[in-house]
RNA sequence: AGAGGAGUGGCAGAGUGGUCGAAUGCGGCGGUCUUGAAAACCGUUGUACCGCGAGGUACCGGGGGUUCGAAUCCCUCCUCCUCUGCCA
């Protein structure tokens, strides 16, 4: 969430930041907010100076106690009894107070940063990077969902049976090439410096909290009620709450981790018949890599995974292209994010395959994430977090584009770990 | 899951109603000494909010309560340890 001194300070730039996400009466917002944190600093001013106050007659009182003066102790006493009363309304107050202002907080979203072009929706993105050719398909070249059913390697009716919709079996080389990305993906990343975690995969509320996806977007996640926690929507819930209330010493900087995860989408409302095979699912796997730096690098960090994954998608041959999204399609506690998109040959589609954003201090500031500065103060840490990548449409690409009359062609890069060439 | 025990500063560990934000040791940082290092000695060493500042307030697992006053007493939740049960 903003920070309300920066709110302040930079109420300008944070009112234009707000109108690019469309927000029309950003300036009320933050005008409210500043409101009642000043509502919040004369409340509290009035109860600390009670507080002391009534700390130091319980002191006295202590001192006349000790001295057998119980009388002068008992008359003392009226005006405890008085503050006492006066400060459980006062801190009753204080703490209603706080809840206000923290939920206002809760309902405003990250500033975008200047890059972001305006715009409403996915329309208005800006496409910055195309690479690779669109490849000619066959005769009789058919989208994924006829592929799997061809070759037998991802079941739909299976995972309906044990399961539900939208939780798909792979089989035999379906399931190898998924292992096989994975692990190439998960390779890839140490390489590049990432260390790699092993996070659960169901985390409680708070976390929920630290990363954003509560309070707002409980609907996305599934609960589970018995025991109040959350099947992660991504490996980035956990990855980055390992860092909820974390001073990090200068020294750990910058953080770079990486994991695989299955993931979890309830994706309420948004099943339709637009949306067919690997497209969209409610159980997933994704490589996630997440970076924790300080706020003078993050750009610097960003762009260094922006890279990996555009390394990722050359080295599988999906011709691909990079989003800078708009204000109205930016996420809720990201400040930029690029989306990258395959070309799905026989679909004829782009599919989203990762999203790599900068929360800058959003998130931190929620997760108490700071590191000690040489002046040996606490500065809040920029987070950071992008796909690397989501398996299944990439598997989805990889089909469609490699087909040919008999089968499908296997990526190169991938042959050492899928043991075979064709599918 | 049941019975018992315990949760205090970076760590270890005292404190069971009144100058306790908290002894002491270790570690960290600064200094003295030394050619350098070690040892020894001296000093310093939590977080957040409010205040120009002096300073004030809150925090001893979380929340609530008793009391003029709570790390200390009571309730509740969470976590860890030991034993019993179950189990990959």
């Amino acid at each position: 969430m903003l920070q309300v001194n920066n709110v302040i300070a930079e109420k300008d730039r944070y009112v234009t930041g707000l109108k690019k996400r469309n927000i029309s009466n950003a300036e009320e917002l933050l005008n409210e907010v500043i409101q009642l944190d000043e509502l919040r600093k004369s409340t509290q001013q009035e109860l600390d100076s009670n507080l002391s106050e009534a700390n130091n007659i319980a002191k006295q009182i202590g001192t006349l106690m000790k001295e057998g003066k119980r009388d002068e102790a008992e008359k003392v006493k009226t005006r405890t009894s008085e503050l006492k009363r006066l400060n459980k309304d006062l801190s009753e107050k204080l703490n209603d107070i706080q809840n206000e202002l923290t939920q206002k907080l809760y309902n405003i979203p990250n500033i975008p940063n200047d890059s972001v072009p305006a715009g409403n929706s996915d329309s208005d993105n800006e496409e910055i990077k195309k690479v690779g050719d669109i490849p000619t398909l066959p005769e009789g070249s058919v989208p994924h969902w006829d592929l799997i059913k061809k070759h037998d390697i991802i079941d739909f009716d299976l995972g309906i049976k044990i399961t539900g919709a939208g939780f798909p079996v792979y089989k035999g080389k379906g399931a190898r090439l998924q292992r096989a990305l994975v692990n190439f993906f998960l390779d890839e990343a140490v390489k590049a410096g990432y260390a790699e975690i092993q996070p659960p995969i169901v985390v409680n509320e708070a976390s929920g909290y630290g990363t954003g996806q509560l309070p707002d977007k409980e609907g996305q996640m599934y609960h589970i009620g018995e025991e109040n926690l959350f099947l992660i929507p991504t490996a980035e819930v956990p990855i980055t709450n390992l860092y909820r209330d974390v001073i990090l010493d200068e020294k750990e900087l910058p953080v770079k981790n990486v994991g695989f995860t299955p993931c979890f989408r309830r994706e309420a409302g948004s099943w339709g018949a637009h949306v067919r095979g690997l497209n969209r699912l409610h159980q997933f796997d994704k490589v996630e890599i997440v970076q924790v730096r300080k706020p003078e690098e993050s750009y610097q960090a960003l762009e260094e995974m922006c890279a990996h994954v555009e390394h990722l998608l050359s080295s599988l041959n999906l011709p691909y292209r990079i989003l800078r999204l708009c204000g109205g399609d930016l996420g809720f506690t990201s400040a930029i994010t690029f989306d990258f998109e395959v070309y799905s040959a026989a679909q004829e589609k782009w599919l989203e395959v990762s999203s790599v954003s900068n929360f800058e201090t959003y998130q931190s500031n929620r997760l108490k994430l700071r590191y000690k500065d040489d002046q040996k103060k606490s500065v809040l840490l920029h987070t950071l977090n992008g796909s690397a990548m989501a398996l299944p449409r990439i598997i989805a690409s990889i089909l469609e584009n490699n087909q040919d009359e008999t089968g499908i062609n296997i990526p190169e890069i991938l042959h050492s770990y899928t043991g075979f060439r064709r599918i």
